[in-house]
Order: C-alpha cells, then structure tokens, then sequence
RNA sequence: GGGGCCAUAGGGUAGAUUGGACCAUCCUACCAGCUUGGGGUGUUGGUGACCCGAGUUCAAAUCUCGGUGGCCCCA
C-alpha cells in the first residue's frame, strides 16, 4: 500500500512505489540495486528496441573487459579527473596483491582504444561502429537513489571512429534520432534535445549533446546523450590511420549512451497515486484477468475466464490470475501498484453477454468488449494508453518550459521546470547563475537556438549567443 | 564538501527520559485451516527482529566509544 503522495512528497513517493510493485529493490551493497523481473523485462525490452535501431544504422556489438589498467586510465588527462574520484579499484587476486591496480570500468574508453589503436591501420579500417551493452561502476558519494542515481548501472556505450570530422558529425543525428525515437515509441518520454556547455560536457569531450527530460517535480533529469570526442581519445591513445594521400592521421570519434535512469524517468513521470504505470510495450504483464465468483459459479467463470485468457494470448503478454486466496478487489489494489496497463474483469454479467470488462491503468476508464472484437480491441486499446501517456507528459513539458526574459522572472521560475533564457555564452555568466539560483544549464535547446540572435544575456546583459535551458537537475 | 536526525521480524512501529518484570508491543506480511468473493473479507492457530564491534554493569534494545548503513537540510 503506498501512503505517499506523488504532489506531496515525491521522493517518499518513488521508494515507496518502486519498492511495493515489486519493480527494484535494495541490496545488501549500498547505492548497488536488483533489478526484478519487471524492471528487468523493461530494460531489456529498451535494450532490443535500441540495439535494432543501432544495427540498422550500421552499429556491431562487441564486448570488452570489465577492468581496467591504472596506466590506460591515466593517458586522457580531463578524462582521469573527470572519473577518477568515483573508480572503484581492485588491487588484489585471493591474498596477493596486483603489480598493478585495475579499475572497475566507469566507463569503458580507455580499455576500448588500446584494442582501436591496434585494430586501426588504414582508412580502409574506418568507420567503426561499435557498440557494448554493459553496467559500469561510479561510486557516487551524493546520496544514491535506485534507478536515478546507482553505484552500478547498465547502459550501452556506443564507440566510433571515423577518418572525417565531417563524417563524425553527421552520426550525432542519427544517434540521437534513435534515442528519440526510443524515448517516445517505448518510454513514453518527451525531451529537449541540445547541446551541452561546455562546463557540463563529458569528461574528455569536445562537444556533448543531450536529450533533456523534465521530472513532475519540476527538476530535470539528463537523458541519452551523444559526445563529439574529437582527437582527444585518439592522440592520447595513438589510434591513427594512414589515409588516401600516404599521410598518418588521427580518428574523430564519437561516444553515445541510454542507461537503466531512463526506468527512473519513467516511473517518476507516469506513476501516479496508485503505483507504477508502466507504458504497455514496456509491461511485462500487458493483460491481467482477474476471475470474479463465489463459490456457486466458480468453475463457470474459471472456465470462460481460460478460455478468454488462451485468446488473448496469442496476441498480448497476457496473466491470469486465478488465486483463491485473494478477493478481486485485492488482487485489482496489487496490479494497478504494478502498473500493468489493462486488467479485464471476468463474471457472471460477462458470461451472460459474451463480453469482459476492460480497465485502463493510465485513466481508470472501464468498458465493456464483446468477446469476438476483443484482440482487434485490446490492440488499439494499448496503442491509445501508450499515445496517452506521451500526450499527458508532453503537455507537462509545453506547460512547464519557461521563456522568460530578465533575471528576476528566471529566479521565480527554479525548481518549478524548463527556463529558457539567453545567454552570452561565458562560463561566468553560466556558474554565477548555478549558485544564485542553484539552476544550472542542462543545454542549448536545438530548436531554440534561432531565437537568440538580438536578445541580451539573461545575467551579464551582453549579447547573446544561444539560448539556454535552465533547471534544477537530478 | 558542511551540519542535523535515525537504526528493533519481509515492511511500519512500541519499549529508551528512569538499565531489571521483555523467552520484547501492536499493525501488516508470511504459513496452515475455515470463511469470503464486482475495489485491499472475517476468523483461529502458527512463523518471524533488538545493525556490527568493544566498553561500563550483578544486569544493556536502553548508557559510552568506534564502525557500518539509511534519511533530511545547506554548499
């Protein structure tokens, strides 16, 4: 039972609702989580919907080492500082110690561009488009949060190399169409796509882009992201090719990544008071019957109830839930806190009528479905849920982004949403914001960035260079 | 990074100020049975816990120190 309110308390809320559905738990390591067969089946539902898009734009999968030589870490010096403080490092084998200490990835550049640097000879080697599916290790000290903040998460780390800073470019857009597009066909989740400044880019990047995402409380929470590395990877791991002309070269390269927080997003913006709601291509449970009977028609209604259950199915990942140890409005309380998306009602009133009750998690609706329409029903029922759903977060998006004009009105609007101000593009501007407000800039807006020519920075007064997007972030 | 609060069955709690009567309270969960059944049925019986280590004491869930873990606020 969830006694937390999602407008009242929203952290209490999310334990509560993550905990009770049975979607995660603790574990007996801190900031370390389970992922059970709900959230499980979620992640790696994202993770096949994104891998096929990877392949269709070209992407291997491939797998490398879990650890990785202090020495290989050490060669990209922002990356070094960037990650250095979070590394967990593994120093012994049974009772001896290591000449010489390993990380736990927190990422997987370094041990990667050894191997490119060996495997790239010759132009005719490039591109490559690999990709690992992974978890990798930060040991956060802020205080973790399941999902949104793990010591350990999992994610896919896309890693290429290409002879042309052109040709390097252009993968961002059809990366980040990916994400996009699996944020809004699977999740259910808008976002601001744009780039990030550069006090907020990847440690070791030259450019970093970002898909944004506002939570209901107000805050945002980084999503996908694709980095430009440019050489800086290539010339401090030596991953050069000889290219048409007879000269060596250096490789751009990019990185990109979705993690298991967008399950975090997830939760957060579609549940409601009653528990999770999980989008329908996401459930593990589509469908859940729930058999109404007294001890009279029993055997009646289980009958008609199986009989409903091996046609759907055949077409949706369906459960019937015939315990005898719970009353139907129990067992009703317990798959609305796991969000499954449609629960059917099976009783006499439907024997009668050749019909099920359906309800809808996302709204409540109920309604009655003939039994000889039901597949072609349930089929746009979950298609009009999961539409919904993005709908309702879009529209708190649209109604939660800001634009505003002078200082004052920025301030009044943190922590309440999206603030879209320009900006002059000094990093002073940028950090002097972040500790007056405690907002800081999640990015430039890509679809914003035309209406900053002739507007004065939001802090400084200078002219402005891009528009920026102010939040308070996770 | 700084400050504060907390730790008792699977979850939530009482017991602590005043150390003893506590093989530790209550709700929930779990197991067995009966009952019930269109929004968390009722009932009987049962299972299950004092975060870890050291100290003080005749006696520690309770006091002291250390550790670990969790939560909140500020940067």
């Amino acid at each position: 039972m969830l006694t937390a309110k999602k407008e009242e308390d929203i952290t209490e809320w999310y334990t509560q609702v993550i905990i009770n559905s049975e979607f995660v738990d603790y574990s007996a390591v801190s900031g370390m989580m389970v992922f059970r067969p709900d959230s499980y089946f979620a992640w790696d539902t994202l993770k096949e919907a994104t891998d096929a898009m990877f392949k269709g734009a070209g992407v291997e999968d491939v797998y490398f080492p879990l650890f990785i030589p202090e020495r290989f870490l050490l060669k990209e010096s922002q990356h070094v500082e960037g990650f250095s403080p979070e590394v967990a490092w593994i120093t012994h084998a049974g009772k001896s110690e290591l000449s010489e200490r390993l990380a736990v990835r927190p990422t997987s550049e370094a041990i990667m561009y050894d191997s490119f640097s060996r495997w790239i000879r010759s132009w005719r080697d490039l591109p490559i488009k690999y990709n690992i599916w992974a978890s990798v290790v930060r040991w956060e000290f802020k205080h973790p949060t399941p999902l949104l903040r793990s010591r350990e998460f999992l994610w896919n780390e896309g890693h290429s190399a290409f002879a042309t800073f052109e040709e390097a470019e252009a993968e961002r857009e059809v990366i980040l169409g990916i994400y996009e597009k699996v944020l809004h066909d699977y999740l259910a989740l808008p976002g601001i796509r744009g780039k990030k400044t550069d006090n907020e880019k990847f440690a070791g990047a030259v450019a970093s882009y970002s898909i944004e995402q506002l939570m209901p409380d107000g805050w945002a929470l980084q999503g996908p992201d694709h980095h430009s590395d440019g050489q800086n990877f290539a010339k401090a791991f030596d991953i050069g090719f000889v290219d048409k002309d007879g000269s060596r070269k250096y490789v751009y390269q990019n990185t990109y990544a979705i993690t298991t927080r967008e399950l975090g997003a997830m939760v957060l913006c579609h549940g409601d008071n009653k528990g999770l709601v999980i989008p329908p291509k996401l459930a593990r449970i589509q469908i859940v019957l729930v058999p109404i009977f007294n001890n009279i028609g029993k055997e009646e209604v289980l009958t008609y109830s199986r009989s409903v259950f091996e046609l759907l199915k055949k077409s949706f990942r369906t459960h019937l839930d015939d315990r005898d140890e719970y009353t139907p409005g129990w067992k009703y309380n317990e798959w609305e806190i796991k969000g499954i998306p449609i629960r059917i009602e099976i009783g006499k009133r439907e024997i009668e009528s050749k019909s099920v009750t359906a309800v809808r998690r996302d709204t409540g609706k109920k309604e009655n479905i003939k039994v000889d329409q039901l597949t072609d029903s349930i089929k746009s029922l979950l298609e009009e849920i999961h539409s919904n759903l993005y709908t309702k977060a879009l529209k708190f998006l649209e109604s939660h982004t800001f634009v505003v004009k002078d200082y004052e009105e920025l301030k009044k609007h943190v922590g309440k949403g999206m603030i879209q101000a320009a900006w002059c593009g000094s990093a002073e501007c940028e950090t002097k914001v972040k500790e007056e407000t405690g907002a800081k800039i999640t990015n430039l807006p890509s679809n914003a960035q035309d209406r900053a020519k002739g507007e004065k920075c939001i802090y400084c007064g200078k002219e402005a260079k891009h528009i920026a997007n102010f939040a308070k972030s996770y």
